[in-house]
DNA sequence: TAGTCTAACTAACAATTGTTAGTTCGCGTC
DNA sequence: GACGCGAACTAACAATTGTTAGTTAGACTA
């Protein structure tokens, strides 16, 4: 490689370039939109309104720029649903927190600047360098829950329990995308339902 | 369009060509591992060991053979949980109906034959062309989860809730898709923790 | 044996893909 | 005014895509 292109630092990509984020945002509206293989580099800068090559400028490769959008994705649910458990302070109960949790995570979904969605609905269908490179967030986010849900279940929990209970959790509220209309449904009636489910299932060992 | 392929008809395709059903084995399980866009023909082809031109011969466009496979999968599940459902007789309580559902689907997902799964993945990320066509399959197994759910709620019932209700629990069940390990999960726990969660909500308007 | 049908093949097509090299233009700084 | 740099451009590349036309080999049938 001759005379290799300058590419900007992912990290410390603070500075100015008004134009970096609009091609994020662009790419993670139509990696939503079309899943992450039929999203093409040509489609997504004619959006941008720049010619396929230029976005070589910004990103190293498509791969690149996609781990950098879904990772934008999972930091962002994460950190809303942080802040939101912070601002609830030590007094919420395990009960309230998941509440909140659960709002947060719809939210994020449903409302946010679609980096989550496309999160969501690319990750299993991204490149396996992708995915191993979005290991550590998505792992950090998992803990989050993981947290949550054995506060609820009290030390007496079991193990898959858990495991499950997290899991259809989050199933429930993911699976949103793929049928949630805004036109017809309500966030908020749906989560109502979510946290009903979630804290009036009786959990094994733990009743009488 | 002079020398017209002869393209066999699509439902009626009764007759042998034992190597048709091998396509579409093949389909579903690429479509399930990769989505419809990164699947291609020749991919397709290499595995059932013909060229990609030979699959034209029983298929008119790669739109229609993922249509049929992903016809296939709805049909499938929607068999088997009526099948199931038939078989515990009228004296199952609703309750007992829906958990009986439950295992029924989520066995279609993770055990059958791969045409269920792909549907499931796959089907958001299909052309226009592909949704519209099966809208109706995907209608009539809806319709079966929208009956087991009123009668569980009863005459009373919220349709806002109900239909939540139902989105909520096949969200957690086709969610599964994407985090389930054989070697790790249990169908059968998982399928308890999502019966606990729907039986032991508290429906409003329901109780006392 | 001649004719027809099944099921594949080969070879190419136009389009599209991610990617690269080299160029250009404007803006600020010496 | 010359220089350097940020940020785009053009034009092409090799590969891959769905798809089609025409061909061929084998098996059944008259």
């Amino acid at each position: 490689m001759p005379t290799q292109q300058k590419i900007r630092d992912t990290e410390a990509a603070n500075r100015g370039s008004a134009s970096r984020r609009e091609i994020l945002d662009a790419a993670a509206r139509l990696f939503l939109k079309n899943g992450y293989g039929d999203t093409s580099l040509r489609e997504l800068a004619n959006e941008v309104g720049m010619k396929a090559g230029s976005l070589y400028y910004h990103f190293a490769s498509k791969e690149q720029l996609a781990t950098e959008v879904l990772g934008i994705g999972v930091k962002g649910v994460a950190e809303a649903v942080s802040a939101r458990l912070d601002d609830a302070g030590g007094g919420a109960s395990p009960s309230q927190r998941v509440s909140i949790a659960i709002r947060a995570h719809l939210d994020a979904i449903l409302n946010d600047s679609g980096y989550t969605s496309a999160h969501i609905r690319c990750f299993p269908y991204t490149p396996a360098n992708v995915q191993a490179q979005l290991r550590a967030v998505r792992r950090d986010y998992e803990d989050i829950w993981t947290g949550l849900i054995d506060d609820l279940l009290g030390p007496r929990r079991n193990e898959d329990d858990a495991r499950y209970l997290r899991l259809a959790v989050l199933g429930a509220l993911n699976w949103s995308l793929e049928w949630f209309d805004p036109e017809r449904d309500s966030a908020e009636t749906f989560a109502a339902t979510v946290e009903r489910l979630i804290l009036g299932a009786e959990i094994p060992g733990q009743a009488g």
